[in-house]
DNA sequence: TTTAATCCTGAGTGAATTACTTGGTAATTC
DNA sequence: GAATTACCAAGTAATTCACTCAGGATTAAA
């Protein structure tokens, strides 16, 4: 499978949908502005993701963007997949011209890592990511909540 | 990371130079032949991968390339990034103009999602791909050895 | 019903990347 | 010294990336 930066886009898009569309939809114009991708581009990209269900358009004013599915319905294979087509790599199987049997297995080897690699990107949805986010953000007040026991501290002390 | 054609034509290499540098260097030309590649795009990919000690290069007639350590101490991770630059892909790091902090948000959520994709490809040595594709070699052995005795018995039969 | 916001479509574009070609040089063996 | 191999550098057609431009089509608000 193909990772490059076009579906990562994809996914950074995504996760703002998932993140900021609880309460109504979101515009591309926000999440151009947000994540700092051209609105055009995201308008093909967004192309894509409508095409195979993941994202739900809503015209007119007040319109925008919705998730296609629930969040943990989502994969981040599901995203990438949609907008980076599915190159197929091996060339042997096509001409059927491996005669010594060891270009196919390099062939089959690196399908079997490509697999493994998609099984892993499906078992992640956009929700695990929203959710670790979350704990971050849970994390960090609670860090900032220890500081400001301690400067409470200070001043009973003083 | 990026994970694009480049850098399985790059994994695909060095997997066959594992396979069959058992004994021996193996030629650019060889693994032209065998993985359908270019000599010179090879002579490319093979300049990353020396820079980075991943392979060896013997020059003169009967010279080769050898894997740079064993097989079990290169992994995927290593190869890919070898061949494939590493773009950093947030821009608000640089720039520092993430106001609210969604943005930053969901491109450290990306980050999270890149290093495991990173970490997966770091466990995955060539050495376990060569030995999967050993135990395959293996089943199929089994199944011709079946087959075999199926045929003998139907000769003892007739 | 106008108007404005928004999705949607398509065409084009500079820059980068890909995969490859050409034309060498350097080291090594026979 | 001739053949063989790694090594090196420049160039290139095709493709992809990320984006721009120029318009519709659709619908909520005015």
């Amino acid at each position: 499978m193909r990772l490059s930066t076009k579906g990562r886009y994809a996914v950074t898009a995504m996760l703002d949908l998932a993140l900021n569309g609880t309460e109504g939809p979101v515009t591309l114009a926000d999440i151009s502005e947000n994540q700092g991708i051209s609105l055009s581009y995201l308008e093909q990209l967004f192309a894509a993701l409508r095409g195979k269900g993941l994202v739900r358009g809503v015209r007119g004013p007040g319109g925008g963007y919705y998730l296609g599915r629930a969040s943990d319905e989502i994969s981040i294979a599901d995203i990438i997949c949609a907008v980076d087509e599915w190159v197929e790599f091996t060339r042997c199987k096509g001409k059927q011209n491996c005669h010594d049997g060891q270009r196919c297995l390099t062939h089959s080897l690196w399908d079997d890592l490509s697999q493994q690699i998609f099984i892993f990107l499906t078992d992640i949805t956009l929700d695990d990511l929203v959710q670790r986010g979350r704990e971050r953000e849970a994390e960090r007040r609670e860090k900032r909540a220890a500081a400001s026991r301690v400067v409470g501290l200070k001043e009973q002390a003083a």
